[in-house]
DNA sequence: CGTGCGATTGAAGTCCCTCAAGACGTGTGG
DNA sequence: CCACACGTCTTGAGGGACTTCAATCGCACG
């Protein structure tokens, strides 16, 4: 229960998740994806959530006029289709940015299965809990915070994640395109490609097509401006 | 459970609470707040959730750094404080706008109470759900809706709560300022004058200070431009 | 009756968007 | 293997939407 460590790196709730345990109480089943394999679309019935257990993928919630809202990048260790409980259906889609392994935990079974594991119950909305805060801080950043500086917040989030997980936190590789990023941060594509340039050209990062070097993560954290301080602990 | 209805209205998942059939599994207190109490503040600890009975909130996140972020207006029926479960403390302020009611559900012991009340569980969960897909609808409308298609968005919302409510849909008694209105939507609190100054010289609705008469929703819908489509599916 | 906060309106400025062109990298077919 | 086509990324110039700054008004409060 590490979850309740208000100051862990972000997603720390889904990532405590102990998938293995649950088997004897729950029937999963795993998948896996290919780059570009839809995990689910939107209006499909709703039926089980999913674990990331390898891979990277990107959420999105869609209109009915084809609009589309990023919601999203989930790696290894995060829970997706949360947001579709009491509705039915996806209300979005959920797609691979490369090759993927899932852990489909059937829904509502898995509610049961919380009587089996107690713990499980706490995490499952811990882990809710934790999705709802990242939106939030995701909403404080795109009210209070410049194109640049939601660039750097954003890049900060994902070498914080890949850091949780183990790998190094100076080195990324974007999986997902300019216009993904751009649609994540409210921003269009050519000013996301602005901002990186301009932080390569401040020597904040190092940009090269979709590869990110970090040399100093405390000067990407400058660059992220006043949202520094809450992403860490609301994220 | 009415829940699972997918073009109910807006937070059917809260309001379908019954709090009353809880009594005998899980002690809960009743408060009343003043207009401009506190509910609860940023970094106070967390040990229950909110149920609002009757009155009208605003709930923020604060950052570290004094910025803060409003995050909902909930009022009757709505669950309040979902965001911290997992954090282990409040990451913003619930202040009362009006005077409250509130019932107090200690957690986790509404966890545990949940054994005794099956249908519970779900509710909870499902309610978390649909605030999932509230901040993602508000994300949806913040980074695609321009400054006045935001405002009518806003007030659509409130409207259709208040319908839900039972209350008419064609007058609204707006309880919060302009600057909240503004910070919520990520726009200046002159903007939002100006949008419902632009809006009432259009005809769709009629301002004077607080209060606002909107003689056709459906004229309100189309102010709120495209965005009309997806709130009344994910919001 | 004065004080203060909230709301409104105007004018100037800034940031990001829009439109447009070119470069880079990749995959495909000849 | 090369040529071509396509998508993605990059960079520039101009314009528009919102912000910023500032002044005034209205209403509630002491």
């Amino acid at each position: 229960m590490k979850l309740a460590d208000t100051v862990a790196p972000i997603r720390p709730a889904t990532a405590a998740f102990d998938v293995d345990a649950l088997a004897p109480h729950l029937p999963t089943t795993r998948r896996r994806l290919r780059t570009g394999q839809h995990l689910y679309r939107a209006g499909q019935a709703f039926h089980a959530l999913y674990f990331v257990h390898a891979g990277f993928l990107r959420t999105s919630l869609v209109a009915d006029d084809g609009r589309e809202q990023v919601t999203g990048f989930p790696m290894r260790g995060d829970l997706v289709g949360c947001d579709a409980i009491g509705a039915g259906a996806h209300i979005g889609d959920a797609i691979a940015l490369d090759t993927c392994e899932i852990v489909e935990l059937a829904y509502p079974a898995v509610l049961d299965a919380c009587r089996g594991v107690p713990a499980l119950h706490g995490m499952l909305a811990e882990a809710m809990g934790a999705e709802l805060r990242r939106d939030r801080a995701r909403l404080l950043a795109l009210a209070t915070l410049s194109a640049e500086q939601r660039v750097a917040w954003f890049l900060r989030g994902l070498a914080r994640r890949q850091r949780a997980l183990g790998y190094s936190a100076h080195h990324l590789c974007l999986r997902m395109s300019r216009v993904d990023i751009g649609n994540y941060l409210a921003l269009k594509h050519e000013t996301v490609t602005r901002a990186l340039s301009h932080l390569d050209a401040d020597g904040v990062i190092a940009v090269e097509r979709r590869e990110v070097r970090i040399p100093c993560v405390e000067r990407l954290d400058a660059a992220a401006g006043a949202g520094a301080a809450v992403a860490s602990r609301a994220a």
